[in-house]
DNA sequence: ACGATCTGCTGAGGCAGATCAGCATGTGCC
DNA sequence: GGCACATGCTGATCTGCCTCAGCAGATCGT
């Protein structure tokens, strides 16, 4: 894969359209690539100095643990994404990384990020943007926890990583493969594993939407979009705004 | 007051530090002052080409409208906070934001933001610094709606409340002046408003904390933060990591 | 071939918090 | 002064979701 053509290349030329000089900065950035095995913690809570990574495939999830033994998985990462950047800024991590599957990620030296955004302030610009991106739709998180029913929410959720993997080309409108278990989903959703069991055969009894055997299949996208109130702007727009 | 001193810079100034010619290009950005009266939303969702603002007095909130009718109260700003940069990034706003009190703040406009990012890389990492330190919150509050009962939600939300408007001096180890009613509490928490008044009175009862007549008076701040399990070091660290 | 473990699935019962309704105060406006 | 309207407060009732408990099928290590 050329330089121009890795996820995380790609998603940040939506925003800011990247020179060769820049493209090859971005490509410098990428360090040691390593493996990580499903369920074990890459980062958790409370690790300093800790490397960012771009993650080049599988899937992540990042989540905080509370004292009473509860967790909550406050978002997803799937190829292209960047991860820690958060405990890079902050020298400190605030949260837990797990893989959710077998991972492949490069890492990423706090120094040479923080040399890079120096050197080439564009690729700053188009990180926080990538950033503000994260930030919209862990947002959009907190109003469904906190305004929508369980339906509702697991059906904007499901919509939303439809669309998010849509484009690193990993979705279409019929469905797409998806590594989650039930428990994942309801510490996802602020609910209980059996709740979230019952919503699924609810939606899948209504004929929207089937979770099953690690794939998703949409059967009713609109009635899904209804139901959810869901409204994808936030995740694209057409073309880089910083030319 | 100097440019170094107004809160937009001193708390820049806490992640990077900020020599004279870099707070002159922060002080530049600052565009026309602007006055704004009480509950008149000051951007709403799906406006484009809006300016951002820097807070200078008063206090905002960001929410989303569902089309259901209800209202998630995202975040709270207080002066020193930027607001509406992911509507100047995205171009078009992705929330709402209402002035909680009369408010004044200053334009920012889009080139402008963009070009002094492009001239001073430094102040594009330190606003990125500041970006991350918000999605950090919006992260808590996230959890907090997902995985805390009303009663520890409420004492969190006072509580990071009153860390946040210390950074700025507006509160001390025993209470702040707060200008938000119960339903703007039920609309950030996730509650309704009912509820919220039967909580805040437990918490009375409990002689942990007042809210009441615009102030919140701590009685118990080590009752308060064990009941809410808060962690305060995610808002503050000591000195600048970037020289 | 065996238990051990994980994931999906379902029923019964309980509780946190929503909703609805009503009353009391305070404050800006005509 | 009187009205409209926002805010705080409380009781009664209802419900969405949790918890506890148990079963079935897959996958795994030995």
């Amino acid at each position: 894969m050329t330089p121009q053509q890795t996820p995380f290349a790609l998603k940040l030329s939506a925003f800011v359209a990247l020179s060769g000089e820049e493209l090859s900065a971005l490509d410098r950035l990428h360090g040691r690539r390593k493996k990580f095995a499903a369920g074990r913690d890459m980062v958790h809570q409370g690790q300093i100095n800790q490397p960012a990574y771009i993650l080049a495939s599988g899937w992540v999830c990042s989540y905080k643990l509370l004292s009473g033994g509860g967790r909550q998985i406050v978002d997803f990462q799937i190829p292209g994404d960047f991860l820690g950047l958060r405990s890079v800024l902050f020298r400190t991590a605030d949260h837990n990384i797990e893989p959710v599957t077998r991972v492949e990620a490069s890492e990423v030296l706090p120094s040479d990020l923080l040399d890079t955004f120096s050197r080439t302030p564009r690729l700053a610009t188009a990180v926080l943007w990538a950033a503000s991106r994260d930030e919209a739709m862990v947002v959009e998180h907190l109003v469904g926890i906190g305004r929508r029913d369980a339906k509702e929410r697991t059906a904007h959720f499901l919509l939303e990583l439809g669309a998010r993997l849509k484009l690193v080309q990993l979705s279409t409108p019929l469905g797409y493969a998806c590594p989650l278990s039930q428990y994942m989903l309801a510490d996802a959703m602020g609910l209980s594993a059996v709740h979230v069991n019952r919503v699924l055969r609810e939606l899948r009894d209504d004929g929207l939407v089937t979770f099953q055997h690690g794939k998703v299949t949409i059967h009713d996208l609109d009635g899904l979009v209804t139901l959810a109130d869901f409204d994808k702007s936030y995740l694209d727009h057409d073309g880089p705004l910083l030319k």
